[in-house]
RNA sequence: GUGAGUGUAGCUCAACCGGCAGAGCAUUGGACUGUGGCUCCAACGGCUGGGGGUUCAAAUCCCCUCACUCACCCCA
């Protein structure tokens, strides 16, 4: 028996149905506040992530799903941004912009609670703009978009981890300050504090949590622009009525992000329970070989919410169903166009087939939960109407054929 | 890549200290030849994930392996 491969999911049924409906959602909502689609190719030159997520990050070394193809590397997507960024120089598209995403992202993680290693993401991204009313604005995106999809019991995280510049001077003064307390550190955070010191702060040891609870945080060490910029962002949010907290611990894993960080995180996921994830980026675009553009955005897991939530997101409307039981073959041509007539008027129909016993067609009608059954017979033939049989009352009633369209009309869905 | 837990019928799960592999739901048929669901009756369904070992005897104990789950690493 085939399985598929580790990670991956079939989705079917109402998991779908809703997973749908929060991209419908996302494409009137995000389309209504001026982000255009954008669709971006499943897999690109790896070189692409290589230089966009930051080669020292565990992605880039080990989830990337990469494959060689005539002596070229290809990589299947590990997330948006860069994707984005490379689209809009390679078709010299114009500031300022606004991206909605999307699409499925391949991660090769040992799959858990909330982590698959192809997974969805809807992002938006609003590139040439650097004043941070939008750090605030995006943010406010967020929000809207899930309370508009019914999402409650989220928190809003934020953070500012600064500029190169401030960034470097900080390093060193942490760097002193854990001088004195490496006996205290974990063999992770050793190493992370040699490729990504920031992530440090990251750790779940509360050994280690101890330490950094003392530490001094990036935060408190910005540079004048960059503290003003943070200060700016967290007066914004409150005139925009945002609730948030200000965590001096939260830093992001991609190497790109400058200044504004920030997370969703949603109750009852478990350990994966980060449902967006963004900041800003000044520095990506001209890295990615573009002219000096400051960027904001974020990531949203859609999964994620279905996973905790999903009782109470809206499912994709279904449609109503008429299942048609002809008693008898010489009834096929009629039963055909009635499907026509039904289909044609908005509602699912499907065909019994009208050599089987009436019975056998009806229970079909059940296990397809069909909404009403239309028998057709030869006393219905005769007197020229349908039987409509209501599955839900097990009611019938008979409906003229010549009244039948006005019938449909006012059939509503479930 | 690391650690822990779990694999028994299509699904959810039983099976005591090693002693005949079971139930509910689902499926199929019947009670019911122009009417599904509800009820009752019956049937179908298993290499106990796979392989090896210990034993008179293994779903049960041991080893290997595969899969799933959760957590670490990492991250949406």
């Amino acid at each position: 028996m085939y399985q598929k491969p580790k990670g991956t999911r079939d989705l079917f049924d109402k998991e779908l149905r809703r997973l749908q409906a929060m991209n419908a959602a996302a494409r009137d909502f995000f389309t209504r506040n001026g982000y255009e689609e954008i669709r971006t190719p499943s897999f690109e030159f790896a070189a692409l992530f290589d230089r966009s997520i930051g080669t020292t990050t565990d992605i880039v070394e080990h989830e990337i799903y990469r494959f060689e193809v005539n002596k070229k590397t290809y990589a299947l997507r590990p997330e948006g941004t860069a994707s984005v960024l490379r689209a809009f120089i390679e078709n010299k598209l114009t500031l300022p912009a606004r991206f909605l995403y999307i699409c499925s992202m391949y991660r090769r993680e040992r799959p858990q609670k909330g982590r698959y290693r192809e997974f969805q993401q809807i992002g938006i991204e609003l590139l040439g703009e650097n004043k941070p009313f939008f750090d605030a604005e995006i943010i406010d995106q967020g929000k809207r978009y899930l309370v508009l999809i019914g999402a409650k019991d989220f928190t809003i995280e934020l953070n500012s981890i600064g500029c190169p510049d401030c960034r470097g001077k900080y390093r060193e003064k942490l760097g002193s300050f854990l001088q004195n307390h490496m006996t205290d550190l974990c063999s992770d955070c050793k190493r992370r504090f040699e490729r990504n010191f920031l992530r440090i702060f990251d750790c779940k040891k509360e050994t280690c949590q101890r330490v950094y609870d003392e530490a001094p945080k990036i935060t408190d060490n910005l540079c004048h622009e960059c503290a003003e910029h943070y200060h700016k962002v967290k007066e914004y949010l409150n005139q925009f009525g945002i609730d948030y907290a200000e965590n001096k611990k939260l830093v992001r894993g991609l190497d790109y992000y400058t200044r504004t960080v920030f997370e969703f995180k949603h109750g009852g996921l478990g350990a994966q329970d980060t449902i967006i994830a963004g900041g800003r980026y000044d520095l990506l675009m001209r890295e990615l070989g573009g002219q000096d553009t400051p960027c904001t955005g974020w990531a949203m897991g859609p999964e994620r919410l279905l996973l905790t939530m999903s009782e109470d997101l809206p499912v994709l409307d279904q449609k109503e169903t008429f299942y048609i039981a002809g008693m008898g073959e010489r009834y096929i041509t009629k039963i055909v166009r009635l499907r026509d007539q039904i289909q044609g008027k908005g509602h699912r129909c499907l065909l019994g087939d009208p050599g089987e016993p009436i019975k056998i067609q009806v229970k079909r009608a059940n296990k397809c939960n069909a909404t009403y059954t239309v028998i057709y017979g030869e006393d219905e033939e005769k007197n020229g109407y349908y039987t409509v049989k209501n599955m839900q009352l097990g009611e019938q009633q008979k409906v003229l054929i010549q009244e039948f369209d006005a019938f449909l009309a006012n059939v509503r869905g479930k």
